[in-house]
RNA sequence: GGCCCCAUCGUCUAGCCUGGUCCAGGACACCUCCCUUUCACGGAGGUAACGAGGGUUCGAAUCCCUCUGGGGUCACCA
């Protein structure tokens, strides 16, 4: 383990993102990775990942970076970091500097802290948590907010004293007591005046490191230049430049990034998922969990306790049963519900940077050429979803019908099995060409056609308002015609008379029959039959879709759906 | 509450540094019309913002001050 300064290179800045270890990539955690990639690798400098797992409760499983597949989903390699075997099997990560987990670092903080303590720039406290506590509320009660200060040298027998009781020292740091001025790049100058930055612990009982020693330390040692980070730390920058001249460190160049919100305000949370659920399930007054989603155990637990979430699967299965969109909030959400990466990588970087002169649309290569902290956004932005979905489809609708199916497949692959199953590769093909053009989505092609999956027997036909009007049921037509029940039966067997059942069969034998029987108009055909083997008004291409369900389903989904409108009246 | 930061259409933003070319531009959304076998796409047009009040100046979205509003931070979390 390399614990010397690592030399400044002599070409390129260094940035790093550094998370705690999570499964999940947030969106504004792949924002601030994007900026800090692009940064780096626009000007030949190097991106690196650090796992910040100082925090034993919060990182019991320290290998739970399940987030770096989604960064390398994104387009965004690290040069030096966690080591990752990418699906194409390129590793990425390594690197001289490693551990790249500060949990497996501890000595070298364990140094600097011995070093710090030695030159007397900081000292052991043994305050308890209680004695903390009753320090805080008396300073809430005169109005002021508690700065801890040095509270006079500990004796050998007091040290000892505290030792026998059982008492662990936490190390703090000696701040200076004069005014701090930060230099952000993206900010602006702030300077806090003397005094407003306390005596900080950066060793805790359990002899980890805190955040802010471990940053400084770790930051120096990996020969960060440019630190990027998110909002939240920007007062904390005080206590990072304090350590770091106590410390004899260089000063990397910071700039802050406004968070993320919801549009109504909120901030972006993983509770926001359960928060649409629990609506809906208030909306419908439901008092048991629909079939096949959750446990009543789960339904239960979740239901009685605001702070309960549920997971993943049983959440998008309750979604499903509920008929409502689950809020994405992670990448992978986005990746489930059929984003491009490149798409979101650009609407990422749009959040919070601009590159001026009313361009919007571009990819990682331009980002890396024009990222600077100068067009930061100083201000939150909101997460647009409805912008986000433009973007998506724009893209869809602009790449070739082969890419698209490609990606599509890919999709279906992971998310949709079912659908590659019960296909097929020529009707696969198929659906993807029928559906390329109304697809915002890579999912939608499947989130949209769940007719083609069930039964024959077990479609279902949505009685609802548009599909009586085409069928005509309970308002004939005035005029004698043919309502759409009557042409749906005529064409039932038209259909069964076809020698051969391909789209332009099917279309020249509809448009005879409607120039005969419907003043031509295909629509009043088209509508019921799409009823008929979809059981609502909405699929891709009538003649298209028929052949994806095939002769037979049709036959008899139409034989079903003439019944079922039938005893409607 | 203390400290710090921020403020352009509903939203993301351009313009602000280097006042006049801005009765403020683009995109998404929205509204109207057109196209249409459903949905979606597409085409044409439209509504819509410089938070408020004071200055400075011949002239302010652009500079200064106050107010208001928003955000961040005040942990042995990061």
């Amino acid at each position: 383990m390399q614990t010397d300064p690592s030399p400044r290179p002599s070409s390129g800045p260094v940035t790093r993102f550094a998370p705690s270890p999570s499964g999940h990539l947030h969106v504004g955690g792949a924002r601030t990775a994007l900026f800090c990639w692009a940064f780096a690798k626009g000007r030949g400098g190097k991106f690196l990942i650090r796992i910040e797992d100082t925090d034993q409760k919060r990182s019991s499983d320290a290998a739970s970076v399940g987030f770096l597949k989604d960064l390398d989903w994104l387009g965004i390699r690290w040069d030096e970091g966690p080591e990752y075997t990418a699906p194409d099997g390129t590793l990425v990560g390594g690197g001289p500097n490693g551990s790249y987990f500060q949990s497996e670092r501890l000595p070298i903080y364990a140094r600097y802290t011995e070093k710090l303590v030695a030159e007397g720039k900081a000292y052991e406290a043994w305050d308890s948590p209680e004695e903390l506590e009753a320090m805080r509320k008396e300073a809430t009660a005169r109005k002021e907010a508690f700065r801890y200060r040095f509270r006079g040298e500990v004796t050998a027998e007091e040290r000892a004293r505290y030792l026998a009781e059982g008492r662990v020292p936490v190390v703090r740091f000696r701040t200076p007591q004069v005014a701090i001025t930060i230099q952000d790049e993206v900010l602006g100058d702030a300077t806090l005046p003397a005094g407003e930055v306390d005596d900080f612990v950066i060793r805790k009982k359990d002899g980890f490191p805190t955040y802010h020693f471990a940053v400084v330390v770790d930051d120096e040692l990996m020969g960060v230049t440019h630190v990027l980070r998110a909002q939240e730390h920007f007062t904390n920058t005080a206590k990072h430049m304090v350590l770091q001249d106590a410390l004899g460190f260089r000063r990397p160049t910071y700039g802050h990034l406004s968070i993320i919100k919801n549009p109504d305000d909120s901030k972006m949370s993983k509770r926001d998922k359960d928060k649409v659920l629990r609506k809906a399930v208030k909306e419908k007054a439901l008092s048991a969990p629909p079939a096949g989603t959750v446990t009543a155990e789960e339904w239960t637990k979740w239901l009685g306790d605001e702070n309960v979430q549920l997971d993943l699967d049983g959440a998008i299965r309750l979604a499903e049963a509920l008929k409502v969109q689950l809020p994405e909030i992670n990448v992978d959400d986005f990746r489930r519900s059929g984003y491009l990466p490149e798409v979101i990588c650009n609407f990422l970087a749009l959040n919070g940077w601009s590159p001026g002169h009313d361009i919007e649309k571009f990819d990682n290569g331009f980002l890396k050429e024009r990222f600077g902290f100068d067009r930061v956004m100083k201000t939150p932005a909101k997460f647009d979803r409805v912008k986000l979905l433009a973007f998506n489809t724009d893209a869809i609708t602009g790449m070739a019908p082969a890419e698209f199916a490609r990606r599509c497949r890919l999709h279906a692959d992971q998310y949709r099995p079912d659908y590659v199953a019960r296909l097929g590769d020529a009707k696969f093909a198929l659906l993807m060409t029928a559906c390329q053009e109304r697809s915002k989505t890579l999912d939608d092609p499947f989130r949209t056609n769940g007719f083609l999956l069930v039964a024959d027997d077990a479609l279902a036909f949505s009685d609802d308002k548009t599909v009586r009007k085409a069928l005509g049921i309970g308002a004939a037509p005035a005029d004698g015609s043919r309502s759409g029940l009557e042409h749906l039966r005529a064409m039932r067997g038209v259909l069964a008379g076809l020698s051969e059942w391909t789209q332009a069969a099917l279309e020249s034998a509809a448009t005879a029959y409607a120039a005969e029987h419907a003043q031509g108009k295909i629509g009043a055909v088209a509508q019921p039959l799409r009823i008929g083997v979809s059981g609502g008004t909405v699929s891709p291409p009538i003649w298209d879709t028929l052949v994806l369900v095939g002769r037979a389903s049709a036959l008899a989904r139409i034989d079903r759906c003439i019944a079922w409108a039938g005893a409607l009246g």
